[in-house]
DNA sequence: CCGGGGTTGT
DNA sequence: ACAACCC
């Protein structure tokens, strides 16, 4: 009853997409573009411009190896043959290929390694950064493909233009073979091509990559007129060929927006051609997919698009995956939740965000339907855990991430009974500025900034430029690129910080991938009594069992790395307490060793393996409230506060362990959950300002997020 | 078909 | 939390 009827909901906003069905009815009437409808908040006539990089993984490696470039390419993950160059496709190879099917078509094949992405992304990055230069309207689509709203770019330029013009089309012209005569009556595609060619030559000059350009009236036309002419060259599609395009499609799966699963919705429908869409009733299509989606299929049909280039700016996830043939213990997965996490807490840090939301996603063994069997959970990243992410201790943030992952895990597998996973997956998400906006200046400067005290922001970087794209400004609409790229340098570079463990990339490259951080191998203690596994460890003076705490799951003590282990038996954990100080004077973070980084915060580990042994083994934990529900992983750390007043602690927290903490421990950690208390929202309260909504983002957030983004946009 | 990513919509 | 889409 709620609403039979849609489109009600918020609207008020400018550009409505209720108003595409009314757009010129077939696209073959649209040859004099100024038919478009004079009033609307959409320019009559977009010129949208698409780039999609030819094999980018192989040009990657062939700019990092040229001697790459003579022979046939293929880049791997796992038994795929990803992408390849030239060169290979010419010797039968193609994407998508099985490594045997391939290394049998074409013996010679040079294989990469291709499963890091650090160094696709940074080039990825680097590209959009450079068509941002052009025009802040660029939309990401993957790694190698960008949209780019020139219009007003074109607008401009047709404005200064001597108007006598001798227009012309750079590159091809979809369907024509001489483009002369068309150049006067399309002179905005025409500026296009020009600007696309412009573009392409340029990021050829600065980056060393080719690519392909489709120069059109909005995304869809662009995207799939962008492939016509294939390596490294540009297309123009004219709006009186827009039902040639379309009708050239060979399926409606090849329509961008038509995936596997509505294609064979449409199927089922007797739709198989574009032209079967075209003309199948709009109301039969609403009954199946509901007025909306069929309205917006029947558009994509007929080439008709209005859905705005959305500038992507900073990324809204970062996630590190691995897949393999099985893991099936426990250990194997701590293990290897380890290592994501490692990659992914530092690629967090170099955003400088912090993620409020973690997922564990897992893969299980199926025979049947061995694909897209996903199963995910997520939860809340308790704020001291979160803090720790962006900062010098990050590395230890991995430590009290591992037990979250591992409640996660736990929800989703009984590790009691046989399991066969064949991927894992940590996602951060949620990622949120923090606001060093502090006051006297902005720049980068601000990101030398100390947080003194421990519940403080991590510095970042801002800039100034706010709006970027709004209307009128036109400042940041350039006719030529300022280089402002090439200046900007990498922040993160900042202060002394020697990276412990670095991230060496021609490891990762040639598969051999480095153990990132020791966790220790106990292996085949596993399931041996505790105390022979312990005697013959040489290095860790390790009791047996019985000298831990009492809290502590031996079995998942044993998991754990090395580093932690010491530390849990270290005296301030096993004896009464020498008072040390976590952290004492709260100033900085202070610059620690990875070692001193484990020390400082004692407390977080004996908070982590309580919660990693009270999820295993329920039966050897003593908390009060009982610690592995759903609603407590959920609310881990900065959770409901049992109940009112000064003496209390969050539900998760052992009463007893707490009590065995040294004084000044407890203090810190009171005033710290205090300090919490006033944000915090109780699980059942509704939140007085909704979540944002993904239309919120787009309106709100992009600007701040732009500041952001030149993270991502490496030096050379 | 399934690699290592991403986004949006329900 | 998942399903769909994109690369």
């Amino acid at each position: 009853m709620a609403n039979s009827e849609d489109e009600k909901e918020e609207d008020d906003t400018e550009w409505k997409y209720s108003f595409v069905d009314s757009i010129p009815l077939i696209p073959a009437a649209a040859s004099d573009p100024s038919l478009n409808r004079t009033s609307g908040p959409t320019p009559a006539h977009r010129v949208i411009l698409h780039f999609d990089l030819d094999c980018f993984y192989a040009q990657v490696e062939m700019i990092r190896n040229p001697a790459l470039r003579e022979v046939p390419l293929g880049i791997q993950q796992k038994y795929i043959i990803v992408t390849c160059n030239y060169v290979a496709r010419d010797l039968g190879v193609s994407k998508l290929m099985s490594v045997t099917d391939a290394k049998e078509k074409c013996p010679q094949l040079v294989l990469v390694k291709g499963e890091d992405l650090t160094h696709y992304r940074e080039m990825s990055y680097k590209l959009t950064e450079l068509l941002m230069s052009y025009c802040p309207l660029v939309e990401r689509l993957g790694f190698d493909e960008n949209f780019v709203d020139i219009t007003k770019m074109v607008e401009r330029r047709l404005a200064e233009t001597p108007e006598s013009n001798n227009f012309s089309f750079k590159g091809q012209v979809y369907n024509h073979t001489s483009a002369e005569l068309e150049a006067q009556d399309h002179p905005r595609l025409a500026l296009g091509s020009h600007i696309a060619a412009e573009i392409r030559e340029d990021i050829k000059g600065k980056l060393g990559l080719t690519g392909c350009a489709g120069i059109a009236t909005n995304k869809l036309l662009a995207k799939l007129v962008c492939g016509t002419f294939k390596p490294n060259q540009q297309t123009t599609l004219l709006t009186e060929n827009i039902d040639d395009i379309m009708g050239s499609l060979s399926s409606l799966r090849k329509v961008p927006g038509v995936g596997y699963q509505t294609s064979k919705r449409l199927q089922a429908l007797g739709l198989v051609s574009v032209k079967d869409l075209q003309l199948f009733p709009l109301n039969d299509l609403a009954r199946e997919f509901g007025a909306p989606s069929a309205q917006r299929l029947k558009n994509l049909a007929l080439g008709v698009d209005e859905s705005p280039v959305t500038p992507t700016g900073a990324p809204q996830s970062l996630s590190d995956e691995d897949s393999f043939k099985k893991i099936s213990s426990t250990k194997e997965v701590l293990e290897k939740t380890q290592e994501l996490l490692s990659n992914l807490v530092e690629r967090m840090r170099n955003d400088g965000r912090q993620p409020q939301t973690f997922r564990l996603t897992i893969r299980k063994y199926s025979a049947t339907n061995k694909w897209f069997n996903r199963e995910s959970r997520q939860c809340p990243i308790p704020n001291h855990v979160g803090q720790k992410i962006p900062s010098e201790s990050s590395e230890y943030a991995v430590v009290l991430l591992l037990p979250l992952a591992m409640k996660l895990f736990h929800k989703m597998v009984d590790s009691s009974a046989a399991f066969h996973l064949t991927l894992l997956n940590v996602c951060f998400s949620n990622l949120q500025t923090k606001g060093a906006a502090v006051s006297g200046k902005g720049s980068i400067t601000s990101f030398f900034t100390q947080s003194t005290s421990p519940g403080k922001t991590q510095p970042i970087c801002s800039s100034q430029s706010q709006d970027a794209s709004s209307q009128n400004g036109g400042s940041h609409c350039l006719d030529h690129p300022v280089s402002t790229h090439s200046v900007i340098t990498q922040p993160t570079s900042k202060k002394t910080v020697t990276t412990k463990r670095s991230r060496s990339s021609e490891a990762a490259l040639h598969g051999t991938k480095i153990k990132q951080s020791p966790i220790v191998a106990v292996e085949d203690t596993q399931r041996v009594s505790c105390s022979t596994a312990m005697s013959h460890s040489e290095e860790l003076d390790v009791p047996g069992t019985h000298q831990l705490p009492p809290h502590f799951d031996p079995e998942v003590f044993r998991l754990l790395p090395v580093e932690i282990q010491k530390e849990l038996l270290s005296p301030a954990y096993t004896n009464s307490h020498p008072g040390t100080s976590v952290n004492s004077s709260a100033l900085v973070d202070p610059p620690c060793t990875t070692h001193e980084s484990f020390n400082d915060s004692q407390k977080d580990i004996k908070e982590a393996l309580n919660n990693l042994g009270s999820s295993d083994r329920p039966t050897t934990v003593n908390h009060q409230r009982p610690a592995g529900t759903v609603e407590n992983v959920m609310e881990e750390g900065r959770a409901s506060f049992a109940r009112s007043s000064d003496c209390d602690f969050p539900g998760n927290v052992d009463p007893k362990v707490f009590s065995e903490l040294p004084p000044d421990v407890q203090r810190e950690l009171m005033s710290e959950w205090k300090q919490k208390k006033p944000v915090l929202k109780t699980p059942s309260s509704k939140k007085p300002g909704r979540s944002l909504t993904t239309k919120d983002r787009k309106a709100a957030g992009k600007g701040s997020q732009a500041n952001n983004l030149f993270k991502y946009f490496k030096p050379s």
